[in-house]
DNA sequence: TGTACATCAGTGAACGCGCGTTCACTGATGTAC
DNA sequence: TGTACATCAGTGAACGCGCGTTCACTGATGTAC
């Protein structure tokens, strides 16, 4: 008998030990940040052995690369649902979208971006993750200047410019060096809008 | 007899240890990270028990929280030394010279903005590091508003905005996901003037 | 439909490791009279 | 200057811990004929 492989409740084997497995990890980085993920935790925590996770995972790396991936993807969604009528609008928008995310979200988002943990380079996956949200904030910026609201810069620049600010913004207010935005929302905006002033352009519109 | 406290090669007792392992832990936090950072392995490496060192740390976190103040205390300096006699000018440079201290000290940076590490709140005499390195842009800001290059925006609101801009791109450069700014100048150059442009009063020179 | 076999997902025990931290202590240094 | 004492900076042994990972294995599932 073939088992569904998508709606099913735990009933291949033991159970569908990969997905429970990322779906407890991803609770734990939730909740005590990545230092606090260990394969033999998780697998204590899952009622099974150790040894049992090395069947899915090829070591614990892999295990938080994949918890980063989800988190791109999580993000890139977000940045995806933004209206795209306005392209000015639309640019101060993702850019609310994204630092809302982060706070949303601290230790993932810090796992996501580490360093420490996932130098780049070494998981092509997570990488590519990591692109194609990026992705979603240059063809943004790109709408934008095609429609003539920005200046004709080079796109790599503005894009570097924007990113580097909401990255920026959204490090500092979860760490706790910077008001949290959301309790002061227009400090997000502010900070967003002056950005954009920079580069809008003056001649058309 | 008393030993001159400064410039001395280790004649007290079997040495001076606080200094020396601070001194070895940044060694050691700039070739491998934080996370490398263990007491034991620190006393192993300077011939000296593990219990000695807590004559003078009392636990792990305050030995990072030195290091971290140590990192600040070097900003600082850095930002400092910028030539302030034209503000807006000064401003572009304190942004390069923060980004090019993030990229000189990747690892020291990250512990220093690491955030899971050491949770502001906890250290008060960090927290106050922090707060003096962040100062110095602050008044450079400041400055340029009263000298009427930057719109009268609110002080804090485009310190924010200058604050997330060079913390995000340092961080995006040293973790690979913009080009190294120092193989390409133009970028941070170009990403701190396109918020400059934005900040500036055009009713006013 | 029934049987032999291959594959797959787990188990339990063990490896070696280094960690932070505490304890009771020793021996060197500094100080009061 | 000499001695008694207090303080200080170290030592060595031990605590309990959880980690990542490998090994040889077992038992369940899927598949070919």
């Amino acid at each position: 008998m073939k088992t569904e492989s998508s709606a099913r409740v735990a009933t291949y084997h033991h159970g569908n030990l990969p997905e429970q497995a990322l779906e407890l990890g991803l609770a734990v980085v939730r909740e005590h940040g990545d230092a606090a993920i260990a394969l033999r935790g998780l697998a204590k925590q899952l009622g099974v052995s150790a040894p049992a996770l090395y069947r899915h995972f090829s070591d614990r790396d892999s295990l938080l690369a994949e918890l980063a991936i989800y988190g791109f993807r999580a993000l890139r969604q977000r940045l995806q649902s933004v209206e795209q009528a306005e392209p000015g609008q639309a640019l101060v928008d993702i850019g609310l979208v994204y630092v809302a995310f982060a706070q949303d979200e601290p230790n993932l988002y810090r796992l996501m971006f580490g360093g420490r943990v996932l130098p780049k380079g070494i998981h092509p996956q997570l990488d590519q993750a990591g692109r194609e949200a990026f992705q979603v904030l240059e063809e943004s910026v790109a709408r934008a200047q095609a429609v003539g609201t920005l200046k004709p810069l080079p796109l790599s620049l503005v894009t570097a410019a924007a990113w580097s600010l909401v990255h920026g913004l959204s490090q500092l207010t979860i760490d706790g060096h910077l008001p949290m935005a959301e309790a002061e929302p227009q400090l997000a905006e502010g900070v967003l809008t002056l950005l954009l002033d920079g580069s809008r352009n003056r001649h058309q519109q």
